[in-house]
RNA sequence: GCCUUGGUAGCUCAGUUGGUAGAGCAGAGGACUGAAAAUCCUCGUGUCGGUGGUUCGAUUCCGCCCCAAGGCA
Protein backbone atom coordinates (compact mmCIF):
# COMPACT_ATOMS: atom_id res chain seq x y z
CA UNK A 1 0.00 0.00 0.00
CA UNK A 2 1.22 3.07 -0.57
CA UNK A 3 0.22 5.92 2.89
CA UNK A 4 0.09 9.20 3.24
CA UNK A 5 0.18 10.51 6.08
CA UNK A 6 1.06 13.78 8.12
CA UNK A 7 -0.56 16.48 10.87
CA UNK A 8 -4.01 18.02 10.34
CA UNK A 9 -4.90 20.56 7.61
CA UNK A 10 -1.85 19.87 5.73
CA UNK A 11 -3.83 19.21 3.19
CA UNK A 12 -3.72 15.15 3.07
CA UNK A 13 -7.09 14.46 1.75
CA UNK A 14 -6.19 16.11 -1.52
CA UNK A 15 -2.69 14.40 -2.07
CA UNK A 16 -4.78 10.90 -1.44
CA UNK A 17 -6.90 11.69 -3.99
CA UNK A 18 -4.58 12.74 -6.46
CA UNK A 19 -2.53 9.72 -6.01
CA UNK A 20 -5.35 7.60 -6.28
CA UNK A 21 -6.38 8.84 -9.51
CA UNK A 22 -2.50 8.54 -10.73
CA UNK A 23 -2.29 5.17 -8.87
CA UNK A 24 -5.71 3.71 -10.48
CA UNK A 25 -6.19 3.55 -6.59
CA UNK A 26 -8.80 3.44 -3.86
CA UNK A 27 -8.43 5.27 -0.58
CA UNK A 28 -8.62 3.99 2.88
CA UNK A 29 -9.08 6.10 5.83
CA UNK A 30 -6.51 5.94 8.87
CA UNK A 31 -8.18 8.69 10.91
CA UNK A 32 -9.84 7.96 14.54
CA UNK A 33 -12.74 10.31 14.29
CA UNK A 34 -13.65 9.85 10.70
CA UNK A 35 -15.13 6.39 11.67
CA UNK A 36 -18.44 8.03 13.15
CA UNK A 37 -21.25 9.11 11.27
CA UNK A 38 -22.60 12.54 11.57
CA UNK A 39 -19.64 13.77 12.26
CA UNK A 40 -18.08 15.91 9.36
CA UNK A 41 -17.58 19.53 9.79
CA UNK A 42 -15.59 18.88 12.72
CA UNK A 43 -13.70 16.22 11.39
CA UNK A 44 -12.56 18.32 8.43
CA UNK A 45 -14.15 14.99 6.47
CA UNK A 46 -13.98 14.27 2.50
CA UNK A 47 -16.56 15.51 0.89
CA UNK A 48 -18.61 13.61 -1.90
CA UNK A 49 -17.77 16.29 -4.28
CA UNK A 50 -13.68 15.84 -3.42
CA UNK A 51 -13.85 12.43 -3.45
CA UNK A 52 -13.57 12.77 -7.42
CA UNK A 53 -14.87 9.24 -8.04
CA UNK A 54 -12.13 8.13 -6.02
CA UNK A 55 -13.34 5.30 -3.70
CA UNK A 56 -13.31 5.93 0.27
CA UNK A 57 -13.29 3.33 2.94
CA UNK A 58 -13.16 3.16 6.79
CA UNK A 59 -15.49 6.37 6.71
CA UNK A 60 -18.67 6.78 8.59
CA UNK A 61 -18.58 3.43 9.28
CA UNK A 62 -20.38 2.86 13.35
CA UNK A 63 -22.65 5.01 14.82
CA UNK A 64 -21.21 8.05 16.83
CA UNK A 65 -22.60 6.55 19.81
CA UNK A 66 -20.64 3.57 19.16
CA UNK A 67 -17.18 2.90 20.41
CA UNK A 68 -14.65 1.67 18.08
CA UNK A 69 -10.72 0.38 18.61
CA UNK A 70 -7.96 -0.28 16.55
CA UNK A 71 -8.12 -3.79 16.65
CA UNK A 72 -11.35 -3.58 15.00
CA UNK A 73 -10.06 -0.93 12.54
CA UNK A 74 -7.18 -3.16 11.79
CA UNK A 75 -9.55 -6.28 11.09
CA UNK A 76 -11.85 -4.30 8.73
CA UNK A 77 -8.84 -2.03 6.83
CA UNK A 78 -7.30 -5.19 6.03
CA UNK A 79 -9.65 -7.13 4.47
CA UNK A 80 -10.58 -3.60 2.05
CA UNK A 81 -6.85 -3.67 1.54
CA UNK A 82 -6.41 -7.49 0.46
CA UNK A 83 -9.67 -6.97 -1.58
CA UNK A 84 -8.60 -3.86 -3.57
CA UNK A 85 -5.20 -5.24 -4.58
CA UNK A 86 -6.53 -8.17 -5.63
CA UNK A 87 -9.51 -6.39 -7.90
CA UNK A 88 -5.70 -5.32 -9.39
CA UNK A 89 -5.82 -1.67 -8.11
CA UNK A 90 -3.73 0.29 -5.52
CA UNK A 91 -4.75 0.63 -1.91
CA UNK A 92 -3.95 4.46 -1.01
CA UNK A 93 -4.17 4.91 3.06
CA UNK A 94 -4.66 8.28 3.97
CA UNK A 95 -4.88 9.79 7.63
CA UNK A 96 -3.15 11.38 10.51
CA UNK A 97 -4.04 8.46 13.22
CA UNK A 98 -0.34 6.98 13.38
CA UNK A 99 -1.86 4.04 15.88
CA UNK A 100 -4.14 3.18 13.38
CA UNK A 101 -1.51 3.29 10.72
CA UNK A 102 0.94 1.04 12.76
CA UNK A 103 -1.87 -1.97 13.01
CA UNK A 104 -1.29 -1.88 8.95
CA UNK A 105 2.06 -1.69 8.99
CA UNK A 106 2.14 -4.31 11.59
CA UNK A 107 -0.13 -6.95 10.87
CA UNK A 108 0.03 -9.04 13.38
CA UNK A 109 0.27 -6.68 16.47
CA UNK A 110 -3.35 -6.25 17.56
CA UNK A 111 -5.94 -9.35 18.28
CA UNK A 112 -4.93 -11.10 20.99
CA UNK A 113 -6.97 -9.14 24.50
CA UNK A 114 -10.11 -7.15 23.58
CA UNK A 115 -10.58 -4.46 25.99
CA UNK A 116 -12.59 -5.18 28.71
CA UNK A 117 -14.92 -2.48 30.29
CA UNK A 118 -15.87 -4.37 33.12
CA UNK A 119 -12.03 -4.48 34.04
CA UNK A 120 -11.20 -1.23 33.31
CA UNK A 121 -14.23 0.56 35.09
CA UNK A 122 -13.33 -1.49 38.46
CA UNK A 123 -9.62 -0.34 38.13
CA UNK A 124 -10.37 2.76 37.58
CA UNK A 125 -12.61 2.43 40.94
CA UNK A 126 -9.40 1.32 42.32
CA UNK A 127 -7.51 4.65 41.15
CA UNK A 128 -10.11 6.50 42.56
CA UNK A 129 -9.94 4.77 45.71
CA UNK A 130 -6.08 4.28 46.27
CA UNK A 131 -4.63 6.42 43.64
CA UNK A 132 -2.12 5.97 40.53
CA UNK A 133 0.69 4.79 42.78
CA UNK A 134 -1.32 1.65 44.28
CA UNK A 135 -2.47 0.70 40.90
CA UNK A 136 1.14 1.39 39.32
CA UNK A 137 2.13 -0.85 41.86
CA UNK A 138 -0.43 -3.33 41.09
CA UNK A 139 1.50 -3.49 37.72
CA UNK A 140 4.94 -3.71 39.02
CA UNK A 141 3.88 -6.65 40.61
CA UNK A 142 1.68 -8.49 38.07
CA UNK A 143 4.07 -7.08 35.06
CA UNK A 144 7.22 -5.51 36.31
CA UNK A 145 8.73 -5.49 32.67
CA UNK A 146 5.79 -3.39 31.32
CA UNK A 147 5.80 -1.47 34.41
CA UNK A 148 9.35 -0.37 33.18
CA UNK A 149 8.44 0.80 29.94
CA UNK A 150 5.16 2.63 31.23
CA UNK A 151 5.40 6.08 33.14
CA UNK A 152 3.13 5.68 36.24
CA UNK A 153 0.85 9.22 35.30
CA UNK A 154 -0.28 7.56 32.06
CA UNK A 155 -3.57 5.55 33.92
CA UNK A 156 -4.61 4.55 30.47
CA UNK A 157 -1.29 2.56 29.49
CA UNK A 158 -1.41 1.51 32.75
CA UNK A 159 -4.68 0.17 32.96
CA UNK A 160 -4.56 -1.47 30.01
CA UNK A 161 -1.37 -3.50 30.42
CA UNK A 162 -3.10 -4.78 33.70
CA UNK A 163 -5.96 -5.71 31.56
CA UNK A 164 -4.00 -7.54 29.09
CA UNK A 165 -1.88 -9.33 31.63
CA UNK A 166 -4.92 -10.49 33.79
CA UNK A 167 -6.63 -11.60 30.92
CA UNK A 168 -4.01 -13.27 28.91
CA UNK A 169 -1.74 -14.09 31.50
CA UNK A 170 0.88 -12.08 29.07
CA UNK A 171 2.92 -9.01 29.76
CA UNK A 172 2.09 -6.28 26.84
CA UNK A 173 5.41 -6.22 25.71
CA UNK A 174 5.24 -10.08 24.60
CA UNK A 175 3.63 -8.83 21.55
CA UNK A 176 6.04 -7.34 20.25
CA UNK A 177 8.30 -10.27 19.62
CA UNK A 178 5.57 -12.10 17.70
CA UNK A 179 4.45 -9.58 15.13
CA UNK A 180 7.34 -8.36 13.29
CA UNK A 181 5.83 -9.20 10.31
CA UNK A 182 6.21 -6.36 8.00
CA UNK A 183 3.62 -5.14 4.80
CA UNK A 184 5.39 -3.99 1.91
CA UNK A 185 4.44 -0.52 2.01
CA UNK A 186 6.16 3.61 1.00
CA UNK A 187 5.06 5.89 3.13
CA UNK A 188 4.52 9.71 2.55
CA UNK A 189 4.11 12.72 4.49
CA UNK A 190 3.26 16.44 4.04
CA UNK A 191 5.78 18.90 5.88
CA UNK A 192 5.59 22.30 6.18
CA UNK A 193 6.69 25.17 8.16
CA UNK A 194 4.94 25.04 11.47
CA UNK A 195 3.88 28.38 11.89
CA UNK A 196 2.11 28.39 8.25
CA UNK A 197 0.31 24.99 9.47
CA UNK A 198 -0.57 26.94 13.11
CA UNK A 199 -1.95 29.57 10.41
CA UNK A 200 -4.06 27.33 8.45
CA UNK A 201 -5.38 25.42 11.72
CA UNK A 202 -6.32 28.74 12.71
CA UNK A 203 -8.45 29.93 9.42
CA UNK A 204 -9.31 26.07 9.23
CA UNK A 205 -11.27 26.09 12.73
CA UNK A 206 -12.84 30.03 11.86
CA UNK A 207 -14.29 27.96 8.54
CA UNK A 208 -15.86 25.14 10.11
CA UNK A 209 -18.13 27.21 12.44
CA UNK A 210 -18.52 29.57 9.57
CA UNK A 211 -20.06 25.74 8.17
CA UNK A 212 -22.15 25.24 11.04
CA UNK A 213 -20.29 23.18 13.63
CA UNK A 214 -22.08 24.63 15.83
CA UNK A 215 -25.24 22.40 14.51
CA UNK A 216 -23.52 19.70 13.75
CA UNK A 217 -22.51 19.46 17.32
CA UNK A 218 -26.19 20.28 18.50
CA UNK A 219 -27.69 17.41 15.62
CA UNK A 220 -25.27 14.98 17.87
CA UNK A 221 -26.56 15.76 21.24
CA UNK A 222 -30.20 16.21 20.79
CA UNK A 223 -30.95 14.01 17.33
CA UNK A 224 -28.61 11.29 17.88
CA UNK A 225 -28.54 11.58 21.04
CA UNK A 226 -24.45 11.25 21.75
CA UNK A 227 -23.27 11.80 25.13
CA UNK A 228 -20.26 14.14 26.07
CA UNK A 229 -19.18 10.81 27.65
CA UNK A 230 -18.76 9.10 24.25
CA UNK A 231 -15.66 7.93 22.51
CA UNK A 232 -16.54 9.81 19.48
CA UNK A 233 -16.76 13.37 21.79
CA UNK A 234 -13.41 12.82 22.43
CA UNK A 235 -12.59 14.74 19.03
CA UNK A 236 -11.44 18.13 18.96
CA UNK A 237 -13.91 20.23 17.88
CA UNK A 238 -16.52 18.60 19.78
CA UNK A 239 -15.04 17.92 23.66
CA UNK A 240 -14.68 21.60 23.94
CA UNK A 241 -18.68 22.42 23.82
CA UNK A 242 -19.00 20.38 27.30
CA UNK A 243 -17.20 23.81 28.43
CA UNK A 244 -19.44 26.03 26.71
CA UNK A 245 -22.96 24.73 27.57
CA UNK A 246 -21.65 24.41 31.19
CA UNK A 247 -20.81 28.11 30.83
CA UNK A 248 -17.73 27.61 31.68
CA UNK A 249 -16.38 29.34 28.19
CA UNK A 250 -17.94 32.19 25.90
CA UNK A 251 -18.33 31.32 22.16
CA UNK A 252 -15.05 33.25 21.63
CA UNK A 253 -13.54 31.58 24.23
CA UNK A 254 -14.57 27.98 22.57
CA UNK A 255 -13.19 29.02 19.29
CA UNK A 256 -10.21 29.83 20.53
CA UNK A 257 -9.88 26.74 22.67
CA UNK A 258 -10.11 24.31 19.57
CA UNK A 259 -8.04 26.20 17.68
CA UNK A 260 -5.35 25.46 20.98
CA UNK A 261 -6.25 21.70 21.19
CA UNK A 262 -5.70 21.37 17.22
CA UNK A 263 -2.34 22.66 17.09
CA UNK A 264 -0.86 20.33 19.80
CA UNK A 265 -2.78 17.81 18.14
CA UNK A 266 -0.16 18.79 15.30
CA UNK A 267 2.59 18.59 16.80
CA UNK A 268 2.01 15.15 18.37
CA UNK A 269 1.30 13.85 14.74
CA UNK A 270 4.58 15.48 14.23
CA UNK A 271 6.07 13.32 16.44
CA UNK A 272 4.62 10.56 15.23
CA UNK A 273 5.51 10.29 12.10
CA UNK A 274 9.00 11.19 12.29
CA UNK A 275 9.39 8.33 14.51
CA UNK A 276 9.12 6.55 11.27
CA UNK A 277 12.52 6.13 9.46
CA UNK A 278 10.80 4.99 6.47
CA UNK A 279 9.00 8.20 6.06
CA UNK A 280 9.30 10.10 2.88
CA UNK A 281 8.97 13.87 3.66
CA UNK A 282 7.11 15.92 1.16
CA UNK A 283 7.44 19.90 1.12
CA UNK A 284 3.74 21.18 0.95
CA UNK A 285 2.70 22.34 -2.51
CA UNK A 286 5.47 20.13 -3.90
CA UNK A 287 3.26 17.13 -4.54
CA UNK A 288 1.82 17.52 -8.50
CA UNK A 289 1.06 14.94 -11.20
CA UNK A 290 4.60 14.38 -12.19
CA UNK A 291 5.88 13.56 -8.65
CA UNK A 292 2.65 11.37 -8.27
CA UNK A 293 3.88 9.32 -11.08
CA UNK A 294 6.89 9.13 -9.73
CA UNK A 295 5.75 7.87 -6.10
CA UNK A 296 2.95 5.10 -8.23
CA UNK A 297 6.09 4.18 -10.28
CA UNK A 298 8.67 3.53 -7.31
CA UNK A 299 5.77 1.96 -5.64
CA UNK A 300 5.51 -0.74 -8.08
CA UNK A 301 9.02 -1.00 -9.06
CA UNK A 302 9.63 -2.19 -5.13
CA UNK A 303 6.77 -4.02 -4.54
CA UNK A 304 7.89 -7.78 -4.16
CA UNK A 305 6.35 -10.05 -6.89
CA UNK A 306 5.47 -12.69 -4.93
CA UNK A 307 2.02 -11.88 -2.71
CA UNK A 308 0.03 -14.71 -1.28
C1' G B 1 -4.15 67.70 40.76
C1' C B 2 -4.55 64.21 45.02
C1' C B 3 -5.29 59.12 46.98
C1' U B 4 -5.25 53.78 46.31
C1' U B 5 -3.66 49.34 43.94
C1' G B 6 -0.72 47.20 40.38
C1' G B 7 3.79 46.97 36.81
C1' U B 8 8.09 39.83 37.78
C1' A B 9 9.20 34.44 31.60
C1' G B 10 5.38 35.23 25.05
C1' C B 11 0.40 35.34 28.44
C1' U B 12 -2.02 34.90 33.61
C1' C B 13 0.03 35.37 38.13
C1' A B 14 3.07 33.35 42.83
C1' G B 15 7.28 34.78 45.66
C1' U B 16 11.64 36.78 48.00
C1' U B 17 10.60 38.96 56.81
C1' G B 18 17.06 42.40 51.78
C1' G B 19 21.51 37.28 49.65
C1' U B 20 19.58 38.40 41.65
C1' A B 21 13.18 34.16 41.39
C1' G B 22 8.87 29.98 40.25
C1' A B 23 3.91 27.77 38.80
C1' G B 24 0.02 27.18 35.09
C1' C B 25 -0.76 28.11 29.98
C1' A B 26 1.75 28.94 25.35
C1' G B 27 6.15 27.11 22.76
C1' A B 28 9.97 23.13 21.73
C1' G B 29 11.47 17.97 21.93
C1' G B 30 9.96 12.93 23.02
C1' A B 31 6.94 8.39 24.10
C1' C B 32 2.98 5.57 22.29
C1' U B 33 0.72 -1.94 20.51
C1' G B 34 -7.57 -3.09 21.36
C1' A B 35 -9.93 4.70 24.46
C1' A B 36 -5.05 7.24 20.18
C1' A B 37 -8.24 13.91 17.76
C1' A B 38 -6.82 9.73 23.70
C1' U B 39 -2.95 9.44 27.45
C1' C B 40 1.77 10.61 29.22
C1' C B 41 7.27 12.32 29.87
C1' U B 42 11.29 16.15 29.53
C1' C B 43 12.76 21.41 28.84
C1' G B 44 12.04 27.93 32.71
C1' U B 45 18.22 33.77 32.97
C1' G B 46 13.87 36.85 32.91
C1' U B 47 17.73 44.72 32.52
C1' C B 48 11.72 41.18 38.76
C1' G B 49 8.73 49.27 34.94
C1' G B 50 12.87 53.34 35.02
C1' U B 51 16.16 56.03 37.97
C1' G B 52 18.67 57.82 42.40
C1' G B 53 19.47 56.54 47.67
C1' U B 54 20.19 53.38 52.26
C1' U B 55 23.13 48.75 52.55
C1' C B 56 28.79 44.54 52.18
C1' G B 57 24.56 43.35 49.01
C1' A B 58 18.06 45.78 46.54
C1' U B 59 13.69 42.68 42.41
C1' U B 60 12.51 43.10 47.84
C1' C B 61 13.25 49.12 52.05
C1' C B 62 13.04 54.77 50.91
C1' G B 63 12.63 59.11 47.26
C1' C B 64 11.47 60.70 42.43
C1' C B 65 9.77 59.54 37.46
C1' C B 66 6.96 56.63 33.68
C1' C B 67 2.77 53.34 32.52
C1' A B 68 -2.13 50.85 33.72
C1' A B 69 -6.69 50.28 36.51
C1' G B 70 -9.90 52.27 40.20
C1' G B 71 -11.41 56.25 43.61
C1' C B 72 -11.67 61.56 45.17
C1' A B 73 -11.74 66.43 43.43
Amino acid sequence: MIIFGGATATGKTKAGVMLAKIANGEIISADSMQVYKHMDIGTAKVKKEDMDGIKHYMIDIIEPTDSFSVAEYQKMAMEIINDIEARGKTPIVVGGTGLYINSLIYPLRFGETQGDKGLRDSLKNELQRYGKEYLYKKLQRIDPQAAENIHMNNIKRVIRAIEVKLLSGKSICDTEDLCREKKYYKMYAYTMDRAALYERINTRVDVMFKNGLVDEVERLIFEYKVTFNAQSMQAIGYKEFKHYYSGKIDMDELIELIKKHSRNYAKRQYTWFKSYNDCNWIEKYRLDEQKCHEIVKDYYENKPKLEV
